[in-house]
RNA sequence: GUCCCGAUAGCUCAGCUGGAUAGAGCAACGGACUUCUAAUCCGUAGGUCGGGGGUUCGAAUCCCUCUCGGGACGCCA
């Protein structure tokens, strides 16, 4: 579809680039030169223009003159045929400022309108698959906040990139083998013990949690005390494989609710049973990757830029948790995809070099993993810090979170700030129906522009199509500046897509809310003059649609009333 | 000790691939509802961008260093 403002920008671009090789020789610069990567972007003031670039700093060094020589020779060699643009100025250090034709901002009107739904996709991703993988969280008890945290960061994550034209697939990694199994079937055993009835102590390292205690219950409820007799490795077998069942199910429910669906749910004991970590293990071992030290497999992690070497197969014969991972990797890409996303909770990030050390010494591209690290989620209620411990157990869960402030809160709460900011989720701001809530702001005006069109259809009137009216009449600083901010959002979901950064998208929500309430208290829609009203109405469905589109992005509801 | 992340208005944070006068929300103060939802708006005030050095035409942004907070450094995951 086209996109008018990316259209303008590239016929700006172009322009500037053929003024460069026409001003060569005057500028000094050698043929092979090449055109400095510049910037054009919207000016944070509006009397720099609609589009600014800094090329002309850029050149400085190379043509050997001030930057407002320099962009003086560039804009006298500039041809702007087809560009929209008016005016060309040169300010302050030296920047290009560009003017457009006042009328374009209305052009991008009829675009929004006629594309709705589709308004800001793009296919800059060019079809290339990506894979998101996050919440990946152990199985072994409820999801918490740092997971719930990772769920809204990776699916906002795959949202944008879809958006903006790559094939995504989410993923969750489900780490059903080792320690931490054998842990939920002791614990598991403890609980169903006394759940019959008999002494039984959770171990020091099991999992203390209650809602393994009604795990238990309902395994009794289902099996009675059978296992009591059998051998005791069948009975922890049942167990476990009964309490993962039972978790993972309880895990994809509470992420359902809080509108998270994964494509695969990818078994870490698969890679196991498969030979696909023996696979990658000889691959390595090929490679004289590896080395043998106290009756271990280590792997030269320190060649490929970790800081020390890691062991992959215990003393013992059992491969690692880093082994197993190495080989989901490669699998990752062998399944074909071209970029890899994880998100992963910041004390992971040792893992990260490890990780990339990993594929570079397999012979894959190391830099087409990105791993988005996120810091922690601190809990605030009545202004104090909510305290958690997963070790005894005591924690907010995912589930009693949604029950608490819902799922637009919490979706919105945990992206608004970047993953590598300290999350303080404030419960009682999530939960209140104020202003100080910047979810019920942007839900509000969305509310509001569905109360006038309520208010439209009971008058027996509909939306005009924005290009049979007249839209200029759409003059007042409140209208123009709404309509302007409009027309950034296919960049603005681009930038927050490629940038992995979501927390863009909130911010972007909260402008364009504020924007159209500033408008809404300025004038009214209905009952002024005709022509008037009906471009009036447009600009209000238009903002419905970026509000919606953004929303839905960010897995926020838009509600019709409040 | 080594490494990673952070430090920006009273509070919570944006901005960080170097760009023009550093932004927003909340809190504070002063205003606006015979009108489509006042869950809103308008205005005022608020800053040595943690300290110091460096690179540059230009630094909140890049480099070095120091201070303070959080985290990671296991044949755990």
């Amino acid at each position: 579809m086209g996109c008018l403002i990316a259209g303008l920008r590239t016929a700006i671009e172009r322009a500037l680039r053929g003024a460069v090789d026409k001003a060569r020789d005057e500028l000094g610069l050698a043929p092979g030169d090449p055109v400095p990567d510049f910037t054009l972007e919207v000016p944070r003031e509006k009397q720099f223009g609609d589009f600014a670039t800094n090329l002309a700093m850029l050149l400085t060094k190379p043509a050997r003159r001030p930057p407002r020589q320099v962009a003086e020779i560039l804009v006298s060699h500039l041809d702007l045929a087809g560009t929209k643009v008016q005016e060309v100025t040169i300010a302050g250090p030296g920047f290009i400022n560009f003017s457009l034709d006042p009328l374009w901002i209305y052009d991008a009107l009829v675009e929004i309108q006629e594309q709705k739904d589709d308004y800001g996709r793009s296919k800059i991703g060019g079809g290339k698959k990506v894979q998101v993988e996050f919440v990946s969280a152990n199985p072994t008890g409820l999801l918490h906040m740092g997971n719930a945290r990772g769920a809204a960061l990776g699916d906002t994550i795959a949202a944008l990139l879809s958006f903006v034209g790559f094939d995504v697939s989410r993923e969750y990694y489900i780490n059903d083998a080792g320690h931490q199994i054998e842990n939920l079937a002791l614990s598991m055993e403890a609980r169903y013990l006394q759940a019959l009835g008999r002494d039984a102590e959770v171990p020091e390292e099991g999992y203390h949690g209650r809602d393994l205690v009604e795990t238990a219950q309902r395994f009794v409820a289902e099996h009675g005390d059978r296992y009591l007799k059998m051998p005791r490795e069948e009975r922890l077998k049942a167990l476990a494989q009964y309490a993962l069942r039972e978790k993972i199910t309880a895990i994809r429910e509470v992420l359902a609710a809080f509108g998270v669906e994964f494509d695969v749910w990818f078994s870490e004991q698969s890679l196991h049973d498969s030979g696909a970590i023996d696979r990658t293990l000889a691959i390595l071992r090929e490679r004289g990757h590896l080395y043998e030290k106290d009756g271990a497999q280590w792997f030269r992690a320190s060649r490929f830029g970790a800081e020390k070497d890691e062991v992959l197969v215990r003393s013992n014969g059992v491969p690692t948790y880093y082994a197993a991972d190495i080989a989901y990797h490669k699998d990752k890409f062998d399944r074909g995809f071209s970029w890899v996303i994880n998100i992963w909770g910041a004390d992971h990030h040792g893992h990260v070099a490890r990780m990339k050390g990993a594929l570079e010494a397999l012979g894959y591209d190391p830099d087409a993993l990105d791993v988005v690290l996120m810091q922690l989620v601190r809990l605030y209620r009545s202004g104090e810090i909510v305290r958690m411990s997963k070790r005894t157990g005591e924690y907010i869960t995912l589930e009693e979170l949604l029950k608490e402030v819902g799922r637009d809160a919490a979706r919105y709460f945990f992206v608004m700030r970047g993953a590598d900011s300290h999350l303080d989720f404030d419960l009682d701001l999530a939960k209140s129906r104020t202003n100080e809530n910047p979810v019920f702001y942007i839900q509000y005006a969305h509310a509001r522009i569905a109360s006038i069109f309520r208010q439209m259809a009971e008058r027996g009137k509909k939306v005009p199509a924005a290009r049979d009216i007249d839209l200029t009449v759409l003059n007042d600083a409140t209208e123009r500046d709404l309509i302007r901010r409009l027309v950034d959002f296919p960049d603005e979901v681009a930038r927050a897509a490629l940038e992995l950064a979501p927390q863009r998208m909130a911010h972007y929500a909260h402008e364009v809310a504020s924007l159209f309430h500033s408008f809404y208290n300025a004038n009214r829609v209905l009952g002024v003059e005709k022509e008037l009203e009906e471009a009036r109405l447009v600009l209000v469905d238009c903002t419905r649609t970026v509000l919606r589109n953004t929303l839905y992005l960010l897995g926020v509801s838009a509600p019709e009333r409040m």
